[in-house]
RNA sequence: GCGGACGUGGCGGAAUGGUAGACGCCGGGGACUUAAAAUCCCCUGAUCCUUGAUCGUGUGGGUUCGAGUCCCACCGUCCGCACCA
């Protein structure tokens, strides 16, 4: 070897042009090796590759490029999630053209991430916003609607104002927009629906199998899904054969009922609403109330008495008030409850304010009368009181005999409610899948033939106005009804995106022209094996892919459910945040990383000399200047070294506190490997037996780790590793050793890697070379450093034969000077031995 | 309110119930150099009466020969959901 430093700027870009130009990650479908599909989330085109896309596609990296070398067939795929509201807005205050944007975008990132030498099978590279992509998603929309799975129906939506579309509910935070923080509200449009509610059971259900999921992200689907088994009961209008029908999963509590509430939206309440002037003045005010998490902690529960009554049907001479309230939500079971104080918050509080009775069905065995005193309801378990027959009876006991009940005198029946809804996909958007349909005055909504898919979005459009400019369009939407042929329109509502990426995985395993997907190809690779992405699609994308992997399970189209079988969210890149306090007005005023100098423990504005203030380590954000670029730090410390950032010191589930410290240390590590294996003979002779075992203890640890996606660990590992073998005299073993080093880090730090692999005199590229193979036997140590405890306390070691028996480990720990002294004279009563770890005298 | 995760040096963090603090960063000292950079070596939890000892993993209890790890109670931080009946 010559060169004494390795330079990433010339080293880095002509690896990646030669796995380019040799297409070594391109991925066999035919290959008879064992297979492994490692997926990252594709990235939405923004423009720019951010620094926690580097962190995500790093971890996918090395994992791919590890398992490659270990003897799979590796489908490590690259695409864009291209469609979305960020290039209409571009060209709305702009002026270019989403798609110009958009295709622009793709390629300054795809030249981004080609800098960071990913082993990426850019030949299935694939962009949501073209139409061979999305006419194939058309095709599939029309099959499920086909099968049943989609529906149009006119209905309240979330109206974002200031985007002007649709949004589903999980694009609803807090009552604002997910993206443009408007202030939502409610509209009656015809919209699109997908049935993810007809798979409820079974999307809940399946997290049970996805054991290695995040348990926080199985939990966040559960609730989202919101299962509650309970009972649907009518409670009868007093004198009157008409009803109010209210769910319940309390049904152990009905004798505690003190009245009945609906909500503002509910029918009844609605139509009396017609004559009474008063109460529809109460629903309008209900209306107005706050939907943010902070308003409805605060909000009070109000009501309005409409002097309805209704029977009790556990007792029909028992008469309950019927109240319009605030808090009961249309939306949501029957849009009516019954209200029973005692053991439930909400009702407490009402019936507090109305001056309701309360009285007590569950009792934790202490109090047992029926008054019930405070405004605390009682939601533990216990047993039922004050009930009559169902006196006595666990809280479940008395669930199943009110249910049995009610289903035998045929006033009500068991039932499931779930949170989930449908999803509505229609967006009133341009930059979208169209959706295939056609409206005819004559024969309705009619779907588009699949021999004229795809349906594709015409690029000739302005922006100069708010709305969808495919209606504008003068052409675009006139077309003859595909059943009769007289003039009809198309519609011009485009898919929600998260459409678009509910099946891109599946086209990256199989793409031909003519269809979505080969079944039998795309069950060669599927399901993903490793999934990696952030915890912010715990619920919208992760639910949304598994709902249409089966509903195409459930067309034929695929013979699996789940389409990843292991998930991995990765942690935020934060940064530190350098301020000063403006005097004017005491508002800090931030600054970026780059114009500050940061010493060991203060820091520096450059322009000016003067101190800045270190602020907390948060996410990186535009706002706080705390952000890096990844071009900038790949162009200062070369690919290798940020990737080996992104993977060392904290466990990838963490945040990463990026520090130019940090970055420098990686780039001073990249040069000492350099050096290291600088020093690799081929010729040297001897052995090295403690390095042998070093070096195979490392291999076989670092491939676990790896597996686990402990990078960290690994990283640590191979500093260790390191370290050691620098000091080892020249040695074959040392050689090995230096061999194997090189290709422990080939994962991590492919360019240096291949670089070297050449110096060494390795065959090919190191990136098709074979993980070294450990030898079990070397796993093991022959001595052993056993710990000396008295009374638990450590108080000398002492290295030893590995295997000793007990009888000589306690000798010797028993000739220790210091044990001796510990123990002061006195008997040992006990002994402790853990064979080859330690031993404990108890005196 | 419900659910989840987490509390270990100055910092990021290691640690199948068995030697707490691996590894990295920061910091200190030294070597090399005319000098700097680069590199290499040593030290680096706290305290003290410093051949050694005591304390130490959010707090208080418990189980155990032995607890960062297990159990109970509390405190704190972060995240998700939320008038879901």
């Amino acid at each position: 070897m010559t060169t004494e430093r390795f330079d990433p700027a010339t080293a880095d870009g002509r690896w990646q042009r030669i796995w380019d130009e040799q297409q070594t990650f391109k991925a066999d479908d035919a290959s008879a090796k064992p297979r492994s599909y490692v997926l990252e989330m594709f990235p939405y085109p923004s423009g720019r590759i951010h620094i926690g896309h580097v962190r995500n596609y790093t971890m996918g990296d090395v994992l791919a490029r590890a398992k490659r070398m270990q003897g799979f067939e590796v489908l490590h795929p690259m695409g864009w999630d291209a469609f979305g509201m960020p290039a209409e807005n571009a060209a709305m205050e702009k002026g270019v053209h989403p798609g110009g944007w958009t295709r622009d975008n793709i390629a300054n990132m795809k030249a981004q991430l080609k800098r960071l030498g990913f082993a990426l099978d850019w030949s299935r590279e694939l962009a949501t916003c073209e139409p061979e992509y999305y006419g194939h998603e058309q095709a599939l929309f029309l099959d499920l609607y086909e099968a049943g799975l989609v529906y149009r129906k006119e209905s309240a939506v979330n109206w974002d104002p200031v985007d002007m579309t649709v949004l589903a509910n999980e694009q609803v935070i807090d009552g604002r927009g997910w993206r443009s923080g408007a202030l939502v509200e409610k509209r009656k449009l015809n919209q699109w629906f997908l049935k993810i509610t007809q798979f409820a059971d079974d999307l809940l259900d399946g997290l049970d199998g996805l054991e290695t999921w995040p348990e926080k992200v199985r939990t966040m689907q559960a609730n989202w899904i919101g299962k509650s088994q309970g009972l649907r009961a009518t409670f009868s209008f007093v004198d009157s054969a008409d009803g109010i029908e209210v769910f319940t999963t309390r049904p152990d509590t009905m004798f505690g009922a003190s009245f009945v509430a609906i909500a503002a939206d509910h029918p009844v309440a609605q139509q009396m609403a017609q004559t009474v002037p008063e109460l529809a003045e109460f629903i309008a005010e209900c209306k107005r109330g706050g939907t943010t998490a902070a308003e409805l902690e605060t909000a009070e529960k109000l009501g309005f008495n409409t002097g309805l009554s209704v029977e009790h049907p556990l007792k029909k001479s028992w008469h309950l008030p019927v109240y319009v309230a605030n808090f009961v939500l249309m939306d949501y079971g029957t849009g009516a409850v019954f209200g029973c104080p005692a053991h439930d918050q909400r009702d407490l509080d009402f019936a507090r304010k109305y001056e309701l009775p309360v009285s007590r069905v569950v009792a934790d065995g202490d109090e047992t009368g029926e008054a019930f005193d405070g405004d605390e309801a009682y939601t533990a378990p216990g047993r039922i009181v004050n009930s009559e027959w169902l006196d006595g009876m666990t809280i479940t006991d008395a669930k199943a005999a009110v249910i049995a009940k009610a289903v035998h005198d045929g006033w009500g029946e068991a039932e499931t409610q779930y949170r989930l809804r449908d999803w509505g996909v229609s967006r009133q958007r341009y930059w979208g899948t169209p959706i295939p349909f056609i409206h005819c005055e004559v024969c309705g909504v009619v779907p588009v033939p699949k021999k004229d898919l795809p349906v594709v979005l015409p690029e000739d459009v302005t922006f100069d106005v708010p709305g969808n400019p495919l209606l504008r369009h003068p052409t675009w939407k006139h077309v003859g009804c595909p059943k009769c042929g007289a003039p009809a329109t198309r519609e011009t509502d485009t898919l929600d995106t998260f459409v678009d990426s509910s099946w891109y995985f599946l086209r990256f395993a199989s793409q031909p022209g003519d269809k979505p997907f080969d079944p039998q190809v795309v069950k060669q690779w599927l399901p993903v094996e490793q999934y990696i992405g952030g915890i912010e699609h715990a619920i919208l994308h992760l639910l949304y892919a598994r709902f249409w992997t089966r509903a195409l399970a459930h067309i034929g189209k695929l013979d699996f459910a789940e389409p990843f079988a292991s998930l991995f969210t990765q942690g935020m890149v934060t940064h530190e945040t350098y301020s000063r306090t403006d005097p004017a007005n005491g508002q800090p005023v931030y600054f970026s990383p780059a114009e500050v100098d940061r010493g060991g423990e203060s820091a520096a504005l450059i322009a000016d000399g003067a101190p800045v203030e270190i602020g907390r380590v948060i996410k990186m954000s535009k706002s706080k200047k705390n952000v890096v670029d990844p071009d900038d730090i790949i162009a200062q410390y070369g690919a290798d070294a940020v990737r080996w950032f992104m993977l060392s010191d904290s466990p990838p589930e963490r945040d990463l506190p990026w520090s130019e410290a940090g970055i420098e240390g990686c780039a001073r590590f990249v040069q000492r490997l350099w050096r290291l294996f600088g020093q690799y003979d081929a010729a040297a002779t001897g052995e090295d037996k403690a390095l042998d075992r070093k070096m195979h203890q490392t291999v076989h640890a670092a491939a676990q780790d790896i597996a686990s996606l402990g990078f960290n660990k690994a990283v640590a590992r191979i500093y260790e590793l390191t370290a050691v073998t620098e000091k080892a005299a020249p040695s074959a073993s040392r050689s090995a050793a230096i061999r194997t080093l090189l290709l422990l880090v080939a994962p991590m730090m492919p360019h240096l890697a291949e670089e070297a692999w050449t110096g060494i005199g390795g065959e090919g590229l190191v990136s098709d070379a074979a993980w070294p193979a450990v030898d079990p036997a070397l796993l093991v140590e022959d001595e052993v450093t056993i710990a000396i405890q008295v009374l638990g306390k450590l108080r000398d070691t002492m290295t030893v034969a590995k295997g000793l028996p007990k009888e000589e480990v306690e000798a010797l720990a028993l000739a220790s000077e210091k044990v001796q002294r510990a123990l002061d004279g006195k008997a040992v009563k006990k002994v402790i031995v853990v064979p080859d770890r330690l031993v404990n005298l108890v005196a």
